[in-house]
DNA sequence: TCCATTGACGTTTTT
DNA sequence: CGTCAATGGA
């Protein structure tokens, strides 16, 4: 068979990865270098000219969004379905297993999803019962501590904490949380994860089962894996399978939540035979940025080595601009975008990337003030909002009535006079006798244990549940969702809100509808025999949404440094480079390796850019109602000056004597400088003080001044008209 | 039950 | 400085 279309495209080392005769594979693929195309070749190499059945080949991703990209290149390149490959994220499939073998895995079939919130609120619902001190056992901290737990594998059992009263605790509010979970047949991310390695672990014949069906592992962004996936795949992956895992040690960026960089190395301990191929050809950057990202990544430590290059051009230098203040780096980066669309390219082009999600709001204020669209990544996605999760309640209720995190959301949800008093006498019934709320709502009444009127109230919403259960059972989806927000009267309740908020909830709900409506039941949940509606509301909490629906239009990109991971513009920005920002401090005070994680968090956000890279830092900052001094990052200082073309010296430390700074740069806003010969920033010539740069400008018409900070004479204002500059080449 | 005021807190985030 | 949640008064 002709297989010069699978390999044409590649480079030697990339065919080489493709092509691999070795039992595993490590492929070690440098931002830029060309991974996903790697990871799709080899798929249909795999197909196409090893002949494996597609049946046997399973991709995990971490993201739905990649999870998709690939799915969809590989169809491009097989030019037949990919509906038999297994292609998703770990938690898809885990999800995906313990549908078709919930018995097995110990889970109530109607099992639902719980979601970070749901997680967070029934923890702080669970210590304020247990009477513990909130404060000193804050949910947000035991979510942490069971999701890490769970990350590694461990149950409460497992956990030593003899001579801990501390770890007891949490080890108790563990308990306590999986118990609750278990009688409402709710499992939150982390326990997908968990559940699906220990089906097989309990069920050695399915173990077996898969280990013969799927022969063929694909991982992608291996540096991400935490425990619990890596002894996943080393599971699946047994004696048989094999198995090629693509990353980069210089991108894990998620230490943080339970990532180990270390499995890159334990790959190739773990798995005999492993052959370790580098990408480190780059077709993204030019080569002045690669050069830049080398050697500040170069400073990290507990590398396994790898060196980006390009066979394209140099480019342009980096360039660094010390801002006054945050006002003015703002201002600054705006004005660099207005010259970047004055020369006729995109908005979609750009991107400015921060440190901490706080920092988006400067650069909003300035771009919605030139009038540049912009979009933010993050924030509150569609079905995270508070309304969506309000009417998926009501059907998770339809779905499970023993699903106590949906009851707990909406028995009083809009008010039907069960307030917390009654709830309270619920919950110490549903305690007392280890059942679920709906069973223990039962009881109560079956023993007149509350008020006549909270009795009524209770047996109202019981009977309204159980009816549109009833009515609603064979109705489409998107009936059954408009005919929840009816009979729920969701709609008024929220038309009590602040009118602004108010309509946006009432669209959403009824964007809600419409997404019901176009829902069409995957093949593989039918196949894992899902129900529509089922499987509807783990879609919901498996891929929350977009982070913003709108706005795919060309606008400029704004987003954390974390979210600009495997994404490229060709101008990128990299604002806020301060010690104590970035590094944060709190990475460089916490030990374990974390300020390397900033540092690979830098590499990341550099390699990001195509052509130009514009870093910036402000020597003041206001932040939380005070101002802040802090030094340009340290980064800074680790890539080569000679690569860096700083726009602005910093004229207050080469003059001190230049006066109140203030007032200088306020004037030199993007308005006035309409029609002035010179940019901001620009190098200029003068005949007799030489090279400098334009620093600043004052007056109109045959008044204006302008000021440049010249390389020999230091800084100057000269008039204009009379000054004869020349821009520098 | 609802609204307003007060107080603590302030990396990074996908599933 | 802003946000969010908890508290307390009407």
């Amino acid at each position: 068979m002709d297989v010069s279309h699978l390999l044409n495209q590649l480079n030697d080392a990339q065919r080489e990865a493709v092509t691999t005769q070795s039992k595993h594979t490590l492929v070690l693929a440098g931002a830029g270098s060309g991974k996903t195309r790697v990871l799709i070749h080899r798929l249909a190499w795999l197909i196409q000219v090893e002949h494996v059945s597609p049946l046997s080949i399973l991709a995990v991703t971490f993201t739905n969004k990649a999870a998709g990209e690939m799915r969809e290149r590989a169809q491009d390149l097989l030019k037949v379905s990919t509906r038999p490959l297994w292609i998703g994220t770990f938690h898809g499939i885990a999800h995906r297993l313990l549908r078709m073998h919930w018995q097995e895995a110990g889970l109530n079939e109607n099992f639902q999803i719980l979601d970070s919130d749901d997680q967070h609120r029934v923890l702080r619902r669970l210590i304020k019962e247990e009477g513990m001190d909130e404060n000193q056992w804050p949910a947000r901290q035991a979510q942490w501590y069971i999701n890490a737990r769970k990350d590694e594998g461990q149950r409460p059992p497992s956990i030593e904490h003899m001579d801990h009263p501390i770890t007891a605790q949490w080890v108790r509010i563990y308990e306590l949380y999986e118990a609750y979970c278990n009688r409402a047949g709710l499992v939150d991310f982390a326990e997908l994860l968990l559940r699906a390695h220990e089906l097989w672990l309990h069920n050695p014949s399915l173990l077996e089962h898969y280990r013969n069906r799927l022969g063929h592992l694909l991982v992608d962004e291996f540096q991400d894996t935490n425990s619990i996936q890596y002894a996943w795949i080393r599971m699946l992956a047994g004696d048989s399978g094999s198995v090629l895992v693509v990353g980069d040690d210089d991108q894990s960026i998620y230490g943080w939540r339970g990532a180990q960089v270390a499995n890159v190395q334990h790959f190739r301990r773990d798995f005999a035979d492993v052959q370790t191929l580098k990408l480190e050809q780059n077709y993204r950057s030019t080569g002045t940025i690669l050069e830049g990202a080398n050697a500040l990544i170069a400073n990290n430590e507990d590398r396994m080595g790898k060196k980006l290059w390009t066979a394209g051009e140099m480019g342009q230098p980096i360039t660094l601009y010390s801002a006054f203040n945050e006002q003015d780096e703002a201002r600054f980066v705006v004005e660099q975008i207005e010259q970047w669309l004055g020369k006729g390219r995109r908005a979609e082009e750009v991107a400015i990337v921060y440190r901490t999600t706080a920092q988006s709001r400067l650069f909003e204020e300035y771009l919605l003030k030139a009038s540049i669209a912009y979009r933010v990544y993050g924030g509150l996605r569609f079905f995270e909002r508070a309304e969506i999760k309000d009417a998926l309640a009501y059907l998770r209720l339809i779905q499970n009535p023993n699903d106590d995190a949906a009851i707990e959301r909406v028995i009083n949800t809009p008010n039907r006079g069960i307030g917390q008093k009654t709830l309270a006498v619920l919950r110490l019934q549903a305690r007392a006798s280890s059942l679920p709320l709906w069973q223990a709502a039962q009881e109560c009444i079956r023993q007149n244990l509350l008020p006549p009127r909270a009795l009524a109230a209770i047996h109202a919403f019981m009977q309204m549940i159980t009816d549109m259960r009833e009515r609603m059972g064979d109705w489409t989806l998107g009936n059954q969702m408009q005919g929840v927000i009816e009979d729920s009267q969701l709609v008024s309740h929220y038309e009590k809100e602040p009118r602004e908020k108010m309509e946006s909830r009432v669209e959403n709900l009824r964007e809600l509808v419409n997404a019901a409506d176009a829902f069409i039941l995957p093949a593989e949940d039918e196949e894992a025999g899902m129900s529509e509606l089922q499987s509807f509301l783990s879609h919901a909490a498996l891929e929350a949404g977009e982070t913003q629906g709108e706005a795919w239009d060309d606008c400029v990109q704004l987003m954390t440094l974390h979210s600009a991971k495997g994404l490229e513009f060709p101008l990128v920005f990299i604002a806020g480079m301060e010690d104590g920002l970035f590094p944060h401090k709190r990475s460089v005070t916490e030990a374990g390796g974390r300020l390397e994680e900033e540092r690979r968090l830098c590499y990341v956000g550099m390699t990001r850019a195509r052509e130009q890279l514009c870093l910036s830092y402000a020597e003041i900052r206001r932040m939380y109602g005070s101002e802040s001094h802090s030094r340009p990052s340290r980064f800074l200082d680790e890539i080569p000056s000679e690569l860096i073309r700083e726009v602005r010296p910093r004229m207050q430390v080469q003059r001190p004597w230049v006066g109140p700074k203030a007032p200088v740069y306020k004037q030199a806003t993007s308005r006035i400088n309409q029609g002035w010969p010179f940019q901001l920033g620009e190098s200029v010539n003068h005949r007799k003080f030489g090279a400098g740069t334009v620093v600043s400008f004052e007056g109109s018409g045959e008044h204006a001044r302008v000021q440049v900070n010249f390389h020999q004479a230091g800084a100057k204002w000269l008039v204009l008209a009379y000054a004869n500059l020349e821009r520098a080449g």
